[in-house]
DNA sequence: TCTGGGGTCCTAGGACCC
DNA sequence: TCTGGGGTCCTAGGACCC
């Protein structure tokens, strides 16, 4: 908590529908859903007309269809979305240099890093600021909130949304917190929030009645420790404006789940070159590669491989990638395949090796045959061989070795039933007799 | 016709080293 | 025969955010 109201939180008003709405007049007024136009698609902005109908952002377009089936969908156009956020970031750059956008939409400015920010002056600099924004778009509206931590600037920029602005009093901050719902406090999502309800907290100012102890306990150490100081308004978390990518992905849900192991493989092969274009693309390389399935009860898993050292080469990527979906049961068939790849450096380790080359011509990588094998699965059970029962549910029990069960199981109930993993000390996993083996499974892993 | 795609951070267990 | 702690790296999963 900083003694003046310094820091800006701005948020552009249903931004990716605004921009349609802005470029294509006809759709002015009117509701426009911007989002996944498949099968399988969910909302990402919805314009305030839609609102109205009960769309929101996350909710499965099929949903959004039937609230409001005169709406027009779009698929979105992320080049438009860059331009218009380009502007509105360069303007707040005018501010101050330190701006920690979060995305395309949002951004965080500490204002006294500002070259001559005056406190007293802040309302005219709000105002200033929000019809700048929406003369340099060309019409977008931005909601601001500005008060003495990012916290307290979040929530104050979503008071008088949309096309408004609030600044809270340094010292007004905990009055204004105490009733509001406690999902306002960053990190708590539904799951904590379904946590904090078993021991009567709903509001911010119901878990002040809870020690730091008490928290730590049901939340765990961050968590707990860092919603009993943000829910009394404690926060002096800086303002950053240059963060380092972790990690870079791509994954794509299908239309229909896909059995095919060669489809699948190509699929695998081609997610892992888009990613290892974008790597290089951010001048990046990166050590771990990972693999991410769905299957169709929307289970997710993910196997990784870390590599001896940075890499971003298009052929090791995709190769890696190949070896950890080869490792992966996709028996069922799968909704999602993704590949990712983290432990990022801004260094190749080839090129450790350039400077011993005497003229400009490029160093051609050598090619890597020794990639961590990923070892053979091993066949310690067999088919019939009686295994564990599983409590709940039937199904396949997958993923041997690094903890997981891998067995492919079927119970009297079912031959076959949905995927489902386990960890090899799951307590759900009680020994006995009631699961047969119908494949060989294997370890992955050692 | 439930549930995208891009991320971040945290937790937890096992391996391994000192 | 029994059994230390601390630190780091790797892997996997889960919650959360926009």
């Amino acid at each position: 908590m900083r003694p003046t109201a310094s820091i800006l939180h701005l948020d552009l008003d249903a931004f990716f529908a605004s921009v349609e709405q802005r470029d294509k007049p006809s759709l002015r007024g009117k509701p426009v859903i911007v989002g996944g136009i498949g099968q399988r698609g969910v909302v990402s902005t919805a314009s305030y007309e839609a609102r109205k109908f009960g769309v929101r952002s996350a909710m499965s377009m099929a949903e959004a269809r039937s609230r409001c089936p005169h709406a027009a969908f779009l698929s979105g156009r992320f080049d438009a979305y860059r331009a218009a956020s380009r502007i509105v970031m360069d303007r707040l750059r005018a501010l101050s240099p330190a701006v920690e956008p979060l995305s395309l939409d949002e951004a965080f400015v500490d204002l006294a890093a500002g070259e001559d920010f005056d406190p007293d002056r802040l309302p005219e600099l709000v105002d200033e600021l929000r019809s700048d924004v929406t003369r340099l778009t060309d019409g977008l509206t931005a909601s601001v909130g500005v008060a003495s931590s990012k916290l307290m600037a979040k929530i104050a920029s979503e008071i008088e949304k949309p096309d408004g602005s609030f600044i809270v009093a340094p010292g007004t901050e905990r009055s204004l917190l105490e009733p509001m719902p406690i999902g306002v406090i960053a990190g708590v999502g539904p799951a904590t929030e379904a946590r904090l309800r078993h021991i009567g907290v709903t509001t911010v100012g119901d878990v002040w009645r809870h020690s730091e102890a008490e928290l730590v306990d049901l939340l765990g150490s961050a968590s707990g420790a860092s919603l009993h100081r943000l829910s009394r308004g404690m926060d002096d978390r800086a303002v950053s404006s240059h963060r380092e990518n972790k990690s870079v992905s791509t994954e794509d849900t299908f239309e229909t789940d896909i059995v095919d192991r060669a489809e699948l493989g190509l699929i695998c092969d081609s997610l892992a070159r888009k990613t290892a274009e974008r790597l290089r693309r951010a001048q990046l390389s990166g050590r771990t590669v990972t693999l991410k399935v769905r299957y169709h009860d929307f289970t997710t898993h993910t196997r990784s491989l870390t590599l001896p050292g940075p890499t971003d080469q298009t052929r090791l990527i995709v190769q890696t990638a190949r070896r950890l979906l080869d490792a992966t049961d996709t028996g069922g068939g799968l909704r999602l395949l993704g590949v990712g790849i983290s432990g990022l450096a801004d260094w190749v380790q080839d090129d450790l090796f350039a400077e011993d080359t005497a003229d400009d011509e490029p160093v051609l990588p050598e090619p890597v045959e020794e990639v961590p094998a990923v070892p053979e699965p091993r066949r310690d059970w067999s088919p019939g061989m009686d295994v564990h029962h599983v409590e709940h549910g039937d199904g396949w029990v997958w993923g041997r070795g690094m903890g997981l069960v891998t067995v492919r199981f079927e119970t009297r109930h079912t031959p076959v039933g949905p995927v489902r993993t386990l960890r090899a000390d799951d307590p759900d996993l009680v020994p006995g007799h009631a699961g047969t083996v119908s494949q060989p499974a294997g370890t992955v892993g050692e």
